[in-house]
RNA sequence: UGGGGCGUCGCCAAGUGGUAAGGCAAGGGACUUUGACUCCCUCAUCCGCUGGUUCGAGUCCAGCCGUCCCAGCCA
């Protein structure tokens, strides 16, 4: 016993937040749950997507039971009829799956529990604690009291035979929607409005995406929650802090019931915002049922489908959410911070390629018109495993229209007229010669001659490189594709915003490797140098339907291998 | 202003009475066959404010200020 406590503090990770020291506490001797198996559940309405949002509490649900050795189950809280359907609840394993984490056998629907909630209310009812109520929604609203002033019910005292009789015809399906509601008998005057006699029970003639048309009466979330927790020898309940009100009434319903087990610990946290976007499921629901958006999956979209199109991968998102850190202090991320975990992840495992956004062409004076040859280029610098492509390379080439400059800047190391030598990735050493323009002073081609004795791009006599190494595509064999690339999220849709245009997102800096994509607002933030690194790490969406930038590059296949779904 | 939270560097975040970790971002430099990566250096005499207790407070107490959430027959 000592032995297996010692092993479960060794696992415990550096990082230890406020949710482990609560639960080493009730798992310690003497502890609420000494002994016990740490519990808990991940437990999403199947109404939506999940996001990046859903992440932080996925990370924490799962991983705080596997710190401990314990066991997280997949809950789908699906309590009300009116937002819920199936369609949501594939999508949903899908996402925590490609995730990482796993539920076992443990996966659970709210509504199952439906036949034991009500013989729950029923038990409330016979012990006094409940009472049918016959205030519409109306009456409700204006009999619910106000500060320092007690809400209201002439049903509260009705006799419990005559409740218990309402509560079984309401359930028969006698009354109509609204006329009835089962409510927990509280406290009328507490400061907490969740304890004024909430209700627990309502009237819906709404076909439930699992019980059908079974019941018309379904319990609300606060009545519900606990019970499936409890009933699931959940110890740990953990969820976002908007709950901290409610915890009372969570409290209040498992210690009124006969449930067996024990009674579960409800600990709040502060949910995921970042900047720039939006994490509310019902805007985002309105972006797709307006057409703003492909769907849920598209690549602007926070949900986790949308940023596994992006390119995004499982290990960078977990990362990120260990990182944020788990208090209670209502937050906001940078999204310079996600960015960041996933160039991580990528710059470790993503196979380069040579890409060419804005291509301007690029002719080896003294390379023979017609030759062509082969060059090897090693598909990841930091990871030698991931081995070697070949490219053909001839006289005319594609290069970035910013790697030539006719006039340089301080410190530009690249091609101009009497610059450095520059080296062509993999290829040749390269000296910039001039340029050839257009009637209006547009830069059309860049002249440079190279050094036949740099096969591979190293000198034959050792001197020093001075100028940047550049990507460079084969005009012979160069594949032309329409790509998007998505910097950003975009901003807040609130209502007063319903007519802006969602399209682009993205930073000025970013501008110069958008060619073509239309721009409606400008949020500052990941830099040009990063997006682009992320495209040639394999961070972009291919998307026929987009505004097109004129992609230049050389391994079409290896490209749309990235390019997952 | 009824109830419930939260306030430590631009953004997160450790810290649980002993004299302010770390990460992201930013700036400077080195290195480099991606201006990437990597590597160095810089970046809070100060912890919302004001008092108090204490030899000593970000940590305890009081008051104040700021900010978020709730007041659905949503979850």
């Amino acid at each position: 016993m000592a032995d297996e406590k010692k092993t479960v503090q060794e696992e415990l990770p550096e990082s230890r937040n406020f949710i482990h020291a609560f639960i080493e506490e009730d798992i310690a001797p003497g502890g609420q749950f000494e002994g016990m198996t740490v519990h808990t559940r991940f437990p999403p309405e199947p109404n939506g997507y999940l996001h990046i949002g859903h992440c932080k509490a996925l990370c924490i649900d799962f991983g705080t039971a596997e710190k401990f050795g314990g066991l997280c189950n997949l809950r789908m809280d699906d309590t009300n009829p009116a937002k819920e359907d199936t369609e949501y609840v594939d999508a949903i394993q899908e996402d925590i799956h490609w995730l990482g984490f796993d539920w076992g056998d443990r996966f659970f629907y709210g509504s199952d529990y439906f036949e034991q909630d009500y013989q729950y209310a029923v038990e409330l009812i016979k012990k006094g604690l409940a009472y049918v109520c016959e205030l519409s929604p109306e009456e409700f609203k204006a009999n619910r009291g106000d500060v320092g002033v007690p809400a209201v019910s002439p049903y509260r005292d009705r006799p419990i035979e005559e409740s218990l009789d309402l509560f079984e015809r309401m359930r028969n399906g006698e009354f109509p929607e609204g006329s009835k509601t089962l409510r927990a008998k509280i406290d009328l005057a507490s400061g907490n409005f969740n304890l004024r006699d909430p209700v627990i029970y309502r009237i819906r003639y709404i076909h439930h995406h699992r019980q059908g048309d079974k019941w018309c009466i379904f319990p609300m979330y606060d009545f519900a929650h606990p019970i499936q927790d409890a009933l699931e020898g959940i110890t740990h309940s953990l969820c976002s802090l908007e709950y901290e009100e409610h915890r009372p009434l969570y409290d209040w319903v498992v210690s009124n019931l006969s449930i067996p087990y024990h009674k579960p610990r409800q600990i709040e946290f502060a949910r995921l915002n970042i900047d720039h976007t939006v994490m509310s499921k019902r805007k985002l629901r309105r972006l797709v049922e307006e057409g703003r958006v492909s769907g849920w999956d598209d690549p602007r979209m926070p949900t986790l489908c949308g940023l596994r199109r992006r390119g995004y991968t499982p290990k960078s998102i977990r990362n990120f959410c260990d990182r944020i850190g788990v208090a209670k202090t209502p937050s906001v991320i940078e999204y310079s911070f996600l960015e960041h975990c996933l160039r991580e992840d990528l710059n470790e495992t993503a196979e380069r390629v040579m890409a060419v956004l804005h291509p301007v062409k690029l002719t080896i004076t003294n390379y023979p018109e017609g030759q062509s040859e082969t060059v090897t280029v090693e598909n990841n610098p930091v990871d030698p495993t991931a081995g070697t492509r070949e490219v053909t390379f001839s006289r005319h080439l594609w290069v970035e229209a910013d790697d030539f400059l006719e006039t340089p800047v301080p410190k530009y190391k690249r091609l101009f007229p009497g610059g450095p030598e520059c080296r062509l990735k993999g290829a040749y050493l390269i000296t910039c010669t001039g340029c050839v323009k257009d009637n209006e002073g547009n830069v059309t081609e860049i002249l440079a001659e190279y050094d036949p004795q740099s096969r591979g791009g190293d000198p034959a006599d050792g001197r020093k490189v001075k100028g940047a190494t550049l990507h460079w595509v084969d005009a012979a064999t160069a594949v032309d594709a329409e790509v998007r690339l998505y910097d950003n999220l975009f901003s807040d849709p609130s209502p007063d915003a319903a007519d802006k245009d969602f399209i682009a997102c993205l930073n000025p800096d970013s501008l110069k490797i958008l060619t073509g994509c239309k721009v409606e607002s400008s949020l500052a933030n990941a830099t040009a140098p990063a997006s682009f690194q992320f495209l040639r790490q394999g961070y972009f969406c291919l998307d026929k339907d987009s505004a097109p930038g004129h992609l230049v590059f050389n391994r079409s296949v290896s490209l749309k291998d990235s390019f997952k779904k």
